[in-house]
DNA sequence: GGAGGCCTACTACAGGCGTCGGAGGGGATG
DNA sequence: CATCCCCTCCGACGCCTGTAGTAGGCCTCC
């Protein structure tokens, strides 16, 4: 019962490091070893050639990217949706700090981030429209 | 360079196994080491005594939680306040994940995440209030 | 054709973490 | 006293992850 499929991108099993990697490859597009490298080096940090390639691999192994042989070298893309894999380590922040919990979550975002004006009032509309959609949903679905 | 101090919690050193011990002394008080295994059963945790036994040693070298001999068996509590913690796990995934910004992951949970009518309440009266405060304190800093 | 350079594959290693087992001490109980 | 039981200490093991060295293939430029 190690890692079941690889399609779908499992629950949080990427570390630190692999995940900027693969932040890389989302940021900037589909890239060599060595361009990778070059973004994690931009990122600050400094790895050698072979680490990034063992990164990729292990990354492709667990189906978060994969690889085209084009040329010289292979050419690797990241596989897995950025907001899959957002949404997967924030559920499982929540999962372990607010026992699954979204609005304490949030709460504690607002309360102890800074945020500007643009960023309060975007964060209202938004606010706004789930109320909205609140209003017109929930009553079918309240006691 | 280890562990400088032992005070002040660090960043996030904390396995999810040692996070969910910590957490039974958050939730249920001090506690000894039997208490907290039963603790974890409870949530699910199947572990044996000496396992619980390792984390709550380890969560005492980490600074994470005190000792005190009383009686028959030591009697373990939370030393790290519980909000300190969640902040530094929330940092530090919105660093992960957003760049450490932490408006697209206040937006990210609002988007993807289903909040009650009261929370959405809440939430808005929690905004209207950043509204207003920053009406009244960044027009001093805005240019 | 040999030297140098870039690429991949394989191997390795240390530290962290989850997980325990067994040894050893001390009080309670038959 | 012999057993049990509960507690703590020490040691261990396997997996995951970060990090990298080395070997071997292939192309290119003297």
């Amino acid at each position: 019962m190690k890692r079941p499929g690889s399609q779908p991108p499992a629950p949080a099993d990427l570390g630190a490091a692999e995940l900027e990697a693969l932040t890389t490859l989302w940021d900037d597009g589909p890239a060599t070893v060595r361009e990778v490298m070059e973004g994690l080096h931009r990122r600050g940090r400094k790895v050698a050639y072979t680490t990034v390639l063992t990164f990729l691999t292990r990354l492709e192994q667990k189906g978060y990217v994969a690889s085209d042989k084009s040329g010289v070298a292979y050419i690797y893309r990241a596989k897995a949706p950025r907001e899959r894999v957002v949404g997967s380590r924030v559920r499982s922040l929540m999962q372990q700090m607010f026992g699954g919990a979204a609005a304490p979550m949030a709460l504690h975002l607002l309360r102890n981030e800074r945020f500007t004006h643009d960023e309060i009032e975007e964060l209202r509309r938004l606010i706004d429209q789930l109320a909205a959609e609140s209003d017109t949903t929930d009553p079918e679905d309240k006691a």
